[in-house]
Parts: C-alpha cells; sequence; structure tokens
DNA sequence: CCTTGACGTTCCAGCCACTGGAAGCCTTAT
DNA sequence: ATAAGGCTTCCAGTGGCTGGAACGTCAAGG
C-alpha cells in the first residue's frame, strides 16, 4: 500500500512515516516508480510506535523496543528495564510539575487581580524574599 | 559590566543573555569596543526572566510579564490572567503525565522481566485489547 | 491523445529555547 | 611582543516533527 493508506492505518501523517523512514526506524519497499510500498507488517510496526510515542518514549527508545519487538528471541527484562528507565523519568517531570504547580497556585491565590499595580506575582518573580521557593541563591 | 559578570549576577548562562538580546527581551547598551554593558536594572530584568522561565513561563509569556514588570501602571489583573493560563496549562500536562504514568506502571508491574520473550509491555503496544488505554481506534 | 487533479517524491525551512563551536577582535599581564 | 582569556558574530545542532515549494506519476474524463 502508499504511503498515504499506511497513514490512515497506522493513524500516523505521511509526513511522519516519511520522517520514520529518514531516521531509519521504518523503510518500507519502493515501487519501479520511486513510491514507497508499505506491507501489513509495517503498518503494525507504525502502530506499535505510535503508541510508544503516545507512552511517552523518546525516538530512541522507540528504536530499542522496536527491535525487541521484532526479535523473537529477546528477554522481557530488556523492555522492562526501558520500560522501568521511563517511569521514573516520568516520575520525576510529574514531582516538577507539581512543584511547580504549587508555587504557581499560591501566587495566583495571592494576587487580588485587580486594576492596582501592587503584584505578589511580580514581586515573587522579581525576587522579593518571602515565598521559600527559591532552591539556592547566592 | 560585562556579559561574564551579568551572566553570574542573574544566573543565566552568558548565551543566553545574548539569545535574549537577540530575540529583543534585553538590550544592554554597548561600549565603544562593542562589548555589551549591562545595568543593575538588566541585572533584575534578567533574574526575573530566570525565575519567569523557571516558573514554566514561555519566553511569549515573559516578554509580556516583563513588560508588565516595568510598567508602573500596570493592572495586576493583567499578571494574572497570564499566570492563571499558565496554571491551567500546566495543570492538563500533570493530568496527562499522570495517565501516562498509570498506564506505564501498569505495564511494568505486568511484565515479569526476565529471560522469556513474553512481555505484556510489547503486547499492548502492538495494539493487544485488555489495556483500556486506546482513547479511540478505527 | 491530452489534460486535469489527486496523489506521490525530494528538499528546505521553521518550530522552541537554547547550546556548542569556530573564527576573529579586544584587553591585560608578562 | 606575545600569550591567555574574554568578547564578538555567525552557523549548526538538539527532538520530533510540520509546512510548503517544486516536480514526477497515474487514472479518469473529454
Amino acid at each position: 500500500m502508499k504511503v498515504a493508506e499506511a497513514a490512515a492505518r497506522s493513524g500516523l501523517p505521511a509526513k511522519t512515516l516519511r520522517y520514520y523512514e529518514e531516521i531509519g526506524l521504518i523503510t518500507p519497499r519502493r515501487r519501479d516508480n520511486g513510491y514507497r510500498d508499505y506491507e501489513d507488517g509495517d503498518v503494525n510496526r507504525l502502530r506499535f510506535l505510535r503508541r510508544a510515542r503516545q507512552m511517552g518514549f523518546s525516538i530512541a527508545d522507540c528504536r530499542q523496543l522496536l527491535s525487541l519487538f521484532d526479535d523473537q528471541d529477546r528477554e522481557s527484562a530488556d523492555v522492562k528495564s526501558i520500560a522501568v528507565r521511563h517511569l521514573a523519568h516520568i516520575d520525576a517531570r510529574i514531582e516538577e510539575m507539581n512543584l511547580l504547580r504549587r508555587n504557581l497556585a499560591r501566587l495566583v491565590e495571592a494576587c487580588h487581580g485587580d486594576g492596582r499595580a501592587d503584584c505578589p506575582i511580580l514581586d515573587d518573580l522579581s525576587g522579593r524574599p518571602g515565598c521559600g521557593c527559591e532552591p539556592e541563591e547566592t
């Protein structure tokens, strides 16, 4: 099948399919006229990639996961270790975001948000003390 | 002061100071020899930018916040609306991440992670049913 | 047989917010 | 005089695409 159908079946934009080929993730055959020719197996791999990307795996991770996916002699431990690492990464990001959210929410609540110039948000950003959200400052 | 000192005082890399000038955020004067010459006010603005970026505000937001910071006749409502919008954005991202984390954690727990090829993580990514994490699929 | 239009192809540019590095100028110390 | 270090500019790369231009291919209709 041609790129548009593979795109439709995999749920990825055709542009992305071309990009994945460019970086060597999925390399479909070519017809005599130069058109890409995707097979069902390619579509499966593309779907796999779409879901892995949806799960937040990097392209580098996806490359490894895909090769494990293709490898019948894989060890699930290898898959799990990639996933565990990714999970730790996500947890760290969630922690950051929660901290961020707490600080920002506190500022938003403190700001009366009217016509006056006085503003705790700007005060905080400009470094006024009293917020305790500075990690370390010389 | 020259760029290295402004960088040290603001807590930003010198490269970033040059970049901020390039995009028109902070434009220090120049000495006769072409060197950038930062003043204390510039350093304050740089610190402001550093903290705002730390809070996750985009450069576009920072630009607006900085102009409000500089404007003595600002209305705190304008600041607050930027912050509220950002907070909503963060909340949405946290929600995404939490969903992601739940799905990934479930898969990681389900994977025995030994020498066998059988792997629920790959099963899920390849589209095997039973995970319920597909938003909509044709 | 020719045209039209929908596809396909490649390549280049841009997004965000920097970051690294090269090549060359300026200043200070020896 | 020279060496070291900091300053300047400009170009390229990061990740993961996305948009667009310019051109090739193919099936259908007149």
